[in-house]
RNA sequence: UGGGGUAUAGCCAAGCGGUAAGGCAACGGAUUCUGAUUCCGUCAUUCGCAGGUUCGAAUCCUGCUACCCUAGCCA
């Protein structure tokens, strides 16, 4: 496994928490720099965890820091333990290595002792409101709240009623415990909020020690505090949080040197969708083939994919950090991903919809290898052989009965070069009684052999053949765009995404020979055509199936 | 009609009182035995809008506007 780098980071793209991180360590506040990365295993992660992953862990790269993985299991009717190993295999992939593994849950001793301590000082009680009265009595988003009933209980009562919550004395929702903050405050999560309620459920972790678990809210800076964390990188929409999290660091009064809330905004990326809520949806309709449907943004999907853990970080690096709403253009992914794999996959030959070319000229038994590079940028990934012989496949795409302006492939009376062999000229189209092509009628150059140093005439365009005989048949997966635009009956735009069925579309093709002894999760580039990789679950020893990984950046118009 | 945020090119994003970086996309052109790659070049007289301060404003001040978040015993 290659991890990511110290050196990676070193510069990476300046941004406001880094600006942030700098005073702090300027004026001495903090000497070294502690992050974490702390999912909730409720799910798979996303090509949006990626960029806080990048964040959390690159920054502590950069600043020689420490960035913990700490699993946020505070809910136990919301998690599953099944998703921790998928969360563990993504951090990895991504190629981050955490300093320390830590789960919420190892700190519900002193997240209690934290609350009673709250108690004692009076600034938390326990609440025998019901959900519906709690919500009623909050107030709204213009209106103050109002106190609740139980608002001024004793501290001896309230020590007790929590001591009697501990012990299972009451039904879920009953009561629970709330800070004692400001109804009237114009933040509604000042509003005395709830910080410890009555869960009866057994958690993965600590059994059936405790039936009563810390919120979130209360949860979240105290894991931070005493992880020693300097700065807790988060999203925007924990940005009205900020308060209660300092609230409940500085009342309850045991961390000199409190942690940092710093707020990002989170990734967006046209045609991905970044909603676990909808990604379930599909999963659980059948929609898709699973967490790790290549058309997915899932991490296992990306990866399954084709898409590189260099590529992601790379992409993560460039669109920078901010707190501005913002969408990135999915082709900024997929140069990434391009710009990777240029120097780092071997092409192989790969016609689809094809074409028969039969070289009249060429003598009927014969082949005859042909050497070509592997990857034309990278010298030292070494050549192939592959055959070449009378009768030969080409890619649909390289033939025009009547040619568009500017097109020099194959057309009748065209001549082109075939990479690494010769060059053919196309005489005659042989069709069927329909109409059907069934052979494109070609002559060769003997004296232009690649290699051979013929400069007699230039040709406009060279095209790639997989000599029929020995071909390799191979299904080709193209992933499209899980969603699309939904139009209305104008065919105009809603502005709204959907679903898109046709997302994923099926064909076939001929590869040359070497594609037999191709490896589950190999990429290669399909010469002249994309990246693709071959798929890690659907290969078998009978057939080949590759998923596209991107294609490749334009094609003629 | 509370509170908290955010507005710089088609999409991201630097910029922090001294005259608009960079990336993606797009478009030209050169090279190419991949219409890829590579290489050169073009792409904001203007920073949401309107005023003000200043020799000088995207940066400071005032007033607007738009969008996002927020009323779980979820995280």
């Amino acid at each position: 496994m290659a991890f990511a780098t110290a050196e990676e980071y070193k510069n990476m793209a300046g941004n406001f928490i880094h600006d942030i991180i700098n005073e702090d360590l300027a004026t001495g506040k903090h000497k070294e720099i502690v992050t974490r990365f702390p999912p909730e295993p409720n799910g798979y992660l996303h090509i949006g965890h990626a960029k806080s992953l990048c964040l959390n862990f690159g920054t502590a790269l950069k600043y020689g820091g420490r960035c913990n993985l700490r699993y946020d299991d505070t809910n136990p009717t919301k998690e599953d333990i099944e998703f921790v190993k998928s969360i563990e295999a993504d951090v990895n992939w991504l190629g981050f290595q955490w300093d320390e593994k830590l789960w919420a849950s190892d700190y519900f001793d002193t997240m209690y002792e934290a609350a009673v301590e709250l108690i004692k000082q009076g600034k938390a009680f326990v609440c025998e409101l019901t959900p519906d009265q709690i919500r009623e009595y909050r107030g709204t988003l213009k209106e103050p709240g109002k106190e609740s009933p139980y608002r001024n209980r004793p501290v001896e009562e309230n020590l007790e009623l929590f001591e009697k919550m501990r012990a299972g004395e009451f039904a879920d929702g009953e009561v629970c415990l709330r800070a004692k903050i400001d109804m009237a405050s114009p933040n509604i999560n000042m509003r005395d909020p709830v910080i410890y309620r009555v869960v009866h459920a057994p958690h993965h972790n600590t059994g059936d020690k405790w039936c009563i678990y810390p919120m979130y809210d209360f949860a979240h800076p105290i894991e931070d505090a005493i992880e020693g964390i300097t700065h807790s990188i988060c999203t925007l929409e924990f940005e009205d949080h900020r308060p209660l999290y300092d609230w409940v660091v500085r009342e309850v009064g045991w961390w000199p040197n409190p942690p940092r809330q710093i707020e990002f905004a989170p990734l967006n990326v046209t045609t991905m969708l970044m909603s676990k809520r909808f990604i379930r949806r599909l999963v659980e309709e059948g929609k898709v083939e699973g967490w790790d449907d290549p058309r997915l943004c899932t991490l296992a999907a990306v990866r399954r994919r084709g898409y590189t853990p260099e590529a992601i970080r790379k992409f993560c690096n460039d669109i920078g950090v901010s707190k501005a709403d913002s969408t990135i253009d999915i082709a900024q992914l997929e140069q990434c991903v391009r710009e990777d794999l240029q120097l780092k996959v071997p092409a192989i030959n790969v016609v689809k919809n094809p074409i028969k070319v039969i070289i009249d000229n060429y003598p009927e038994d014969k082949i005859e290898m042909c050497t070509v590079e592997n990857n034309s940028k990278v010298p030292e990934m070494g050549t192939r052989e592959i055959p070449f012989g009378r009768e030969l496949w080409v890619d649909g795409d390289d033939f025009m009965e009547v040619p568009v302006k500017k097109y020099f492939r194959l057309f009748p009376g065209n001549e082109v070069r075939f990479k690494g062999a010769y060059f053919i000229t196309c005489n005659s189209v042989e069709k069927d009684a329909d109409g059907n092509i069934i052979a494109l009628h070609c002559t060769y150059d003997p004296e232009t052999h690649s290699g051979s140093g013929f400069e007699g005439r230039k040709v406009k365009g060279t095209i790639h053949f997989v000599e029929a005989s020995s071909a390799v048949k191979i299904r080709i997966r193209e992933y499209g765009y899980l969603m699309k635009d939904v139009v209305d009956e104008n065919g105009e735009k809603t502005g709204e995404i959907e679903f898109d069925p046709e997302s994923l579309h099926e064909t076939w093709g001929y590869a040359e020979p070497s594609a037999a002894d191709i490896k589950p999760g190999e990429r290669f580039q399909f010469f002249r055509k994309g990246y693709y990789i071959a798929d890690s679950v659907l290969t078998t020893d009978d057939e080949k199936v590759f998923n596209s990984i991107v294609g490749l950046k334009s094609s003629w118009k």
